[in-house]
DNA sequence: CGCCGAGTTGAACTGAATCAAGAAACGTGG
DNA sequence: CCACGTTTCTTGATTCAGTTCAACTCGGCG
């Protein structure tokens, strides 16, 4: 997959950019592929990255009490990046980590913004990203907050079943903030009430 | 306080607008003087505005099996609305209420969005409250997903405590998730582990 | 074949919910 | 300024969903 066709498939998933625009993001942004399992950001590093996902998946996860708690899943055609360093330019609490071997382009913030200054349309393509990505946090909190452990899992399923489907379940649990072993009940059917 | 000193503080806690975008905000919004309690947005109704806090608080709550659950908080200076009515253009799963006598300024959607079409400067100010936004949920997700309740007490002391100073305790047990009563006892220093 | 990571199952434990009652604070009208 | 009702918060006893810890199963792979 070449980077032509990755911006081919941004235009098509948000919104189609001028020739220029689309030539200039060309030049200040790189493709990457990677195998399965590679970290691309780490905790404490200043990460001004963002990664489109052009194939397979990324989680962004953190460490608590040394427990992997998984903050965020992404798949073919979104974005993902640390939204602390990226944004507030702080050193990124999450590690991020490719699921499958996947290709991703990277863009720096620096980049971001000048392409965001130099053309309207690539600033109303930021943000789109940033008003998707506030409506899914949104609708995880209404998820996390008040629901039954059983409630959250059938809630994932409808929502995101691409999650469940590609996802190990140890990451799944603690992205529902729940234990492995009570998703595992959970999705045992002799269990059910 | 009147419209003009309105604007003049989005302006100061967002950044300046050109003359002619200041007017035509003037022209496009309105100023709204409320009593405590009264309900701005209600469930089930397409909401498509959004209010500034010039003075007083909001908050955003929905009904979950009749129990009240407090979604959101905003004080001076800050935007509310039905995040998903506005947005999305569906109906509103949430109520908003006035905390206290309070001022607003309320602007429709498609006035905004002329505004940000026309005036670039009104599009940035936009993504800065939908970045703000984003990165307040997140932050928010972080605590509710894996912390005890007086961990996300003590939290939430510490990041907003606006809210704990303002607001009426059920409503911050709901915004936390947990219950009055749990709340009330973690408040109280005896209980302290 | 045997190891290893991923998931399942079981039993005991616990933090927070629920239910129920009472105390404080708050506002309104006499 | 006090008496009253209402709303807000506290305290106690009991219950339960989900955690923890530990052992076991299963499927892939060198």
């Amino acid at each position: 997959m070449d980077i032509e066709q990755i911006i081919e498939n941004i235009e098509l998933h948000y919104l189609k950019l001028t020739n220029e625009c689309r030539c200039e993001l060309k030049d200040f942004s790189k493709v990457i592929t990677l195998d399965r399992g590679t970290v691309v950001v780490r905790e404490g590093q200043f990460s001004d990255k963002t990664f489109f996902i052009a194939k397979g998946s990324a989680r962004a996860f953190y460490l608590k009490n040394s427990k992997d708690i998984t903050d965020w899943f992404a798949f073919e055609n979104h974005f993902i990046c640390s939204i602390n360093s990226f944004f507030l330019n702080v050193p990124s609490p999450h590690f991020i980590e490719v699921l499958e071997p996947s290709i991703l382009l990277e863009i720096s913030r620096d980049r971001a913004n000048e392409l965001s200054d130099k053309y309207r349309e690539f600033d109303r393509l930021s943000k789109m990203v940033i008003t998707h990505t506030m409506l899914q946090l949104q609708e995880r909190i209404v998820s996390v907050q008040f629901e039954t452990a059983q409630q959250k899992y059938d809630n994932l399923l409808n929502i995101r079943p691409d999650i469940i489907r590609r996802v190990a379940l140890t990451h799944i649990a603690s992205y529902l903030g729940i234990t492995l072993e009570t998703l595992s009940r959970i999705r045992n059917p002799k269990n059910r009430i």
